[in-house]
Order: C-alpha cells, then structure tokens, then sequence
DNA sequence: AGTTTCGCTTAAACCGCTTACATTTTGCAG
DNA sequence: CTGCAAAATGTAAGCGGTTTAAGCGAAACT
C-alpha cells in the first residue's frame, strides 16, 4: 500500500509472467482473454499506475518535450505556454518547463538538466548572445527555437521585429503624429533590439527610453517623455505590457489618447484589446507561436532527420485600435 | 555522434568500469585523481549528459514536480506558473506541467499519465465536483492543492474567496454605492461559487451576471448591467480579468468610474494597477501562492509522512486603488 | 615473511518495464 | 490418436544509471 503497485506485483497476484501482465495492460493482442481480465481487474485493485519513467527508459522516448523560457511573466508567457501545452496535449506529450532563465548560461544548465527525460527541445532565448547556446546545445536532440538568435540548423520560427518596427513608425506618421518616441525593450534582447532598430530606420531622430518590457518601465518612460521640452505626438512602445504603463501615465497626466499622443504596442496580447483605450499594435498570433513551435517540433521528431526546416519568419500586422487612430490629419 | 554518449562509452574509453565513471561523474571522493581527470576529460570530450531517466529510475527519485492546472489564460495563471517555477528552480526541481484540464476526468487522466514521472503533485481543479480527484488521486504521492476543493488529507493552500466576497460587498457600501451587482465567475467553478455566496450574504439583492473568468464575459456583463431601469452604482467582478472587461464596457458607455460607478475586482493580477483607472481589488498574492505551494510539497517530500499540514487559507487584502474609490458619501 | 589495514576498483544486482526469442498449449485436420 | 501450425505464455536481455559487497594490490604493522 505503500510503494506503488508495479507490474511484478501484478504478475505475481495473477500468476501470469511480467511479460503476459505487461501484454495485458498494453491491451496487445496476444493476451488469452481471461488472463487480460485478470490482470486488468488486479491492476484497478491494486491502483497501478505505469511507471513512465521506466517506461521511457526502455522504450527510449520519454514523449516530453521541455520547454525554455527567459522568464514567465505577463500574459506574453501565459499565452506561448498555453499555446505549446495545447498543442503538446494533442500529440499526447508532456511538457517540461523551465523558465526564469536570465541569461544564456542559465539556460545551458537546465537545458543539460533535462538530458534524458525528453526528446526534443523547444527554446526561446532572446538574448542577444545566445549564440553562445547553440555550441553546447547537441545533446543531439531536434530543437525548435522560438524567436531566438540561435544559429541551429534546426527549426525556428521567429518574428520580423525589424519590420514590425518599421511599420509602427508608418502607422503613427500615416495617423498624422509629427514627432514619435520610443519606449524600448531591454538592450541585451535581441527581439527589443530589432523592433527598435526598425523603428528608428523609419525615423532617425526619435528619443528613446530604454525600458525592460514590463509595465512600470512603460509608465516610467511616458513619464519620462512627457517632461520633454518638445513633448511627442506618437509612441512606440517595444510591447504591449509596457504600451500598458505608457497608457496609465498618460492617463493620469490628462493626456488625452489618441488625441494628444498616439500609442502603439507590440505582441498584441489578449488585453490589448480591453485597455482604455483599446491599444493598436502589432499582433504576431503569440498562442501559435508556441502552437506552431510544438508542431515544428512534432515533425521533426516524427521525420527523424529531414529536419530541414528552414524555419519560418512571422510578419506582425498591425491591428488598428482606439489608441492610435487618427488624430488630426 | 549520434545517439548521446552513455557512462558505458565513458568507462570504455577510460579503460575503467561503469561503477567508477559514474562515482568519478558524480564527484564522489572515493576515487584515484588521475581517474577522475581521465573521466571528466574523456566525458566533456564525448558531450556526456547524464540520462536523468535512467538515473531517476534508480534513485527512485525523480527530482520532478507534476503540475496541473485547469487552465493556462491570462496573467493568474502565469503568476501562479512563475511562482511555482522560480520555487522549483531554488530547490532544483523540475516542473512537469499539465494545463487545459476542462474538467476532473481530464485532470485524472494526466495525472496518472505523469505516473512514475514524479515525486510529488501540485493540483488545481476548481471544479465543484473535484472531489472525485480525492479517490484517484493516491499514486500515493505527496499532493498539495492550491484553491481546490479536494479532501486529500495532504497539504492545502486555498482562499478564503467567501470572505473576499463579503469584503468587496462591504467596501462598495463604504465608498457610498446604493445599488450593487455581481459579474460572477462560472457556476462550476468552486471559488466562484463561493466568492458569489459570500458576496451575496452581505447584499442578498444584487443583480446577477455570470461570466467565465474572462475579459469578454466582464465585458458582456457590464453591458448587461448598464441596460438594467435601476442601473447599479457599483460592480464586484469576480476576478480582475471580468473587471478588466467590465472597464471598457463602462468607458464605453461613457461611464465615468468611479464616479458613476465604482468596481472591484479579486485577484490583484499585475496589470490591475495599471488598468485605467486602477482597479480596487482584492489581492491573493498570487505569486505567493504558487511559491508557497511549492514549497508545501517540498516539506512534505522531505519529511516523509509528517505531513500533517492542516492546509493554509489565505485571506485576500483589499487593495484600494481608483475605480472605486469614494464617489460621493 | 605473514597478516591486517586501507584505498581503489570492479562485478553484479537492481530500478520497472518492453520485447525478441524460446517454450508450452491449444486447436484441428489428417 | 498423431502431427503441426498457431496462439499463449514464459525467459531473459536489456534501457542507463547507482550502489553494495567483494576483490586486490600496496603500504603498514608484528
């Protein structure tokens, strides 16, 4: 009652061999009908639950895929794990997180950490120096990175940052804004970079404020623009969470939005929608990132090596909402 | 270079047994110092990861929580994931997730899917009916609940949502709201179940709306309200998200909050303070409560079968912000 | 030199399960 | 009945590690 029935403890109740009491359990074909009877009914008896590991171990392939992450915050995060987790659901696989990873090292760690218990790996690692993984990443299993500057010849699947970037400063100038800001993500990551990178090759002489993608460095930048001496029309920030902050700074300054300044965000997360007013931004479909990411894995672990994956770039397109329209003309 | 190098490719290489590449790997003392070298080189060489599989399985121990959740939406989840996560990072655990469970049964199957995958169960099924979780649940490992309404007689850790309910009734009152009324959380759920009762115990009266947890459903339940003759002068949404909707539904209608009228909200996900205008909630620290439910299962791990942990209740902490702060008197 | 002690090392069992292969039953035509 | 193929069952070899008991020289006693 203590330790767990396991399939000897069946065999021996049943008077059947391991092999017959496994047989039955795996409902194969091969079983006399009254043995399987006897075994199932002891296993349901006895609480059996299969032991994966084992199973895993002998059967070398664990159906686990783990899963890196830089961090779990905000509903960016929530949104690619419930992507991946329904995909991984539907493929009958389980889901190994780590997340909380601040840099490249971390990452290796707990990437070496989970030798032996999945069979392929999905990561995301934002950070510009990321490269630095892909060295030590062959623990020969198929990875599928996700908007990361990983040079495996493995899959990936990443966004346009740069022309996200671009297209923010085409919207805030086409909505009639004179002169755009911009409120960027982190320096060390590399998604941040590019956004403003693109930003910027729109629009030379935009100040920035470095924020680090969450809300309250958005709120500290808003703040940080409104005491310039030529306050700006139009703000781009690097993300949605800090569009967020940027919007209850604004708010709380009576500045008036999209009247006084125009705001667009990036990601497009579920709240974009729900914020007051509703945010423009630059939707890259976040719950199929992970979805498609999982998938792309899926095939690679299913193709064995025809993993040629090329990897595919997602264009964000812009979603126009309350935050940014039109304003004077 | 292709299927991963094993200790037995190591010790063959060193011309040593299995027994010491392994004691030698795992930094024991007992063995020669050119040894050692020879091995730790020789593996670094070889790109050796230890099969943590084949290691749990002997150790009987797999250094891996299972977690399962009935949903991955929103920032709740999140924070409840990132809580969990960084606990199990400081204590290296690994975090095996499970999220999407619609109801007990999917629950069930995924956990005995996790079977011989791990040492111990992190459980969240808010269902009314997951007690019968309890019956299954014994692949006699350590289970902790978080907000589940399941008799294990493990560790708990739940809110004290009836509580909160009343609370948020009492603080419209203060704030001098006439007329009351309540988006709730779905009938399944428990901790709307319960968040509504209690709420409904301090205001029998209140106008109903059931939501979904969702930012839509709050949405869709303010407009309700806002077409009813006696039009309420304050909302409690059942969680943050349902105010979150319920916001913009007001701003929509040019409602001005709190003015006209106030909301409150339960949870404290992270972008309540940013919402506009701030949302009055009251606060679970969710974080918290992945954290500590962690940390419940760790205790109960290394005690063995102390575990006589009554369970926690944490009452929420009303957080007093702008929608619902004094309108008139 | 004979024995004890000590430090490494190794052989081998085992964790729980799958599966190829050997062996025994069973079913049936001859 | 006998013979034989087919079906059911058992045996045993792993999967990749850890760990205990035993082996084995060499240094340290007597």
């Amino acid at each position: 009652m203590k330790a767990g029935a396991t399939l000897k403890d069946i065999a021996r109740e049943a008077n059947v061999s391991i092999a017959s009491a496994s047989r039955a359990i795996n409902g194969l074909d091969n079983v006399a009908d009254d043995v399987k009877q006897r075994v199932l009914e002891i296993a349901k008896r006895l609480r059996y639950v299969p032991h994966g590991g084992a199973r895993s171990l002998v059967m070398s392939r664990s159906n686990t895929i783990g899963v890196l992450l830089p961090d779990i915050y905000g509903e960016f995060f929530a949104e690619i794990i419930r992507g991946v987790d329904v995909a991984a659901r539907a493929h009958g696989l389980h889901l190994l997180v780590s997340g909380s990873h601040g840099n490249p090292e971390e990452a290796v760690g707990a990437m070496r950490a989970m030798g032996g218990r999945v069979d392929g790996l999905l990561v995301m690692s934002p950070f510009v120096d990321s490269h630095d993984l892909a060295a030590i990443l062959p623990l020969n299993l198929p990875v599928v990175t996700i908007s990361s500057r990983i040079g495996s010849g493995q899959g990936a699947i990443s966004i346009d940052n740069f022309g996200g970037g671009v297209t923010a400063a085409g919207h805030l100038r086409e909505q009639g804004c004179r002169k755009l800001a911009h409120i960027s993500g982190p320096s060390r990551n590399f998604e941040a970079q590019e956004r403003r990178r693109g930003f910027l090759s729109a629009c030379t002489d935009a100040p920035l404020f470095e924020g680090d993608f969450t809300e309250d460095s958005g709120y500290r930048g808003a703040k940080a623009f409104l005491a310039l001496d030529e306050r700006p029309d139009g703000i781009f920030a690097a993300n949605d969470m800090m569009a967020v902050g940027c919007l209850l700074a604004l708010r709380e300054a009576g500045v008036k939005v999209p009247e006084d300044v125009a705001v667009v965000g990036f990601d497009d997360i579920p709240i974009a929608r729900f914020t007051s007013p509703p945010l423009t931004t630059l939707r890259v479909g976040i719950f199929d990132l992970g979805r498609r990411g999982l998938e792309m894995l899926v095939a690679a672990l299913e193709e064995g090596e025809t993993a040629a994956n090329a990897g595919i770039i997602v264009a964000p397109e812009l979603v126009m909402r309350d935050s940014s329209r039109h304003k004077s003309g």
